[in-house]
DNA sequence: TTATTATTGATAACTAATATCAATTTCATA
DNA sequence: TATGAAATTGATATTAGTTATCAATAATAA
């Protein structure tokens, strides 16, 4: 089994084991939503609306309601993030690695989307936290600007 | 003349030298809205909606559509910051010296908003960037957590 | 199988941000 | 200081994304 494919069935098992701690019942639209969210968007980071149009051509009963609170379910059961880049839209992204902690560059032109991740920068939050005598619970983290091949075409 | 007065004496001639170069007019709902930011909201980052609410029972002629097409200007004109904080809402603060960039750190609790500078982070972001061949033209980074009060009532 | 409970999808409601527009104000010019 | 073009104002409408509502339907425990 591909690591990917390995991933996507950890990832099922960890939501399965959500619905019925919840007591949540587990659906034909949530499957459909579960299988094109994690074989299609996986490294990316899609809005609600991007993902609904996407399922719609396939099965187009699942409504946009299904699609949205789904992928909050998806955030609840830790199978996925939910991201805010500025543009008043939530994107999603599935959780690869659940050690893989990373941000985002994002180009200002073309929109794309890049991720990184660096120890020092996390070590010297944890340290700022601390000094504050702050709980970290979470961060935000991004760098916004041109992406080389948009800089080069300025 | 204090500090104070004096980088409030200063944000008033950047903003007017704006004004006339960009042939706006000088009203005096904008002069009354100076005032009350520049005087009553420093270090603080106060939405446009609490600066309404404020300025209305001074002055309960101004209208939210000027406080908030008022604080579009201020921003403009690199006077004032537009922060966002993940509650949906767009806070704004007057920039005290233009060399003074700082980060937040919000308690997901009472809400209380803190400061931080780290040079540190600052050169790591420079250099992720640079060794992504990205032009960093700017970048957003906030710690949420629990403050030490609400940490302790906990 | 049945009864209980959750889910669905259409649509309404909500929120913050922004656009519209007629009346008013500012200000350059005379 | 009068005039008129241009910007501003405040009330209100519109937009966009998110979230709530609810009757019909589907899942599941008993
Ligand atoms: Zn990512
Ligand atoms: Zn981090
Ligand atoms: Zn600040
Ligand atoms: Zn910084």
């Amino acid at each position: 089994m591909t690591p990917v494919a390995q991933m996507k069935m950890d990832r099922r098992k960890t939501f399965n084991e959500f619905i019925s701690r919840k007591r949540l019942k587990s659906t034909k639209q949530r499957d459909v939503i579960f299988e094109e969210f994690f074989g299609n968007y996986m490294g990316r980071h899609v809005t609600v609306e991007e993902l609904y149009e996407d399922i719609k051509r396939k099965y187009p009963y699942i409504g946009f309601a299904t699609v949205y609170r789904t992928l909050k379910l998806f955030r609840e059961s830790g199978i996925a993030s939910e991201r805010n880049f500025g543009d008043g839209k939530a994107r999603y992204e599935p959780i690869r690695d659940e050690r893989e902690h990373h941000h985002h560059m994002i180009c200002t032109e073309c929109g794309k989307i890049y991720e990184f991740a660096n120890n020092q920068v996390e070590s010297c939050l944890n340290q700022i936290a601390k000094l504050n005598e702050f709980k970290l619970e979470n961060h935000k983290l991004e760098i916004y600007g041109l992406c080389s091949s948009c800089r080069e075409s300025r």
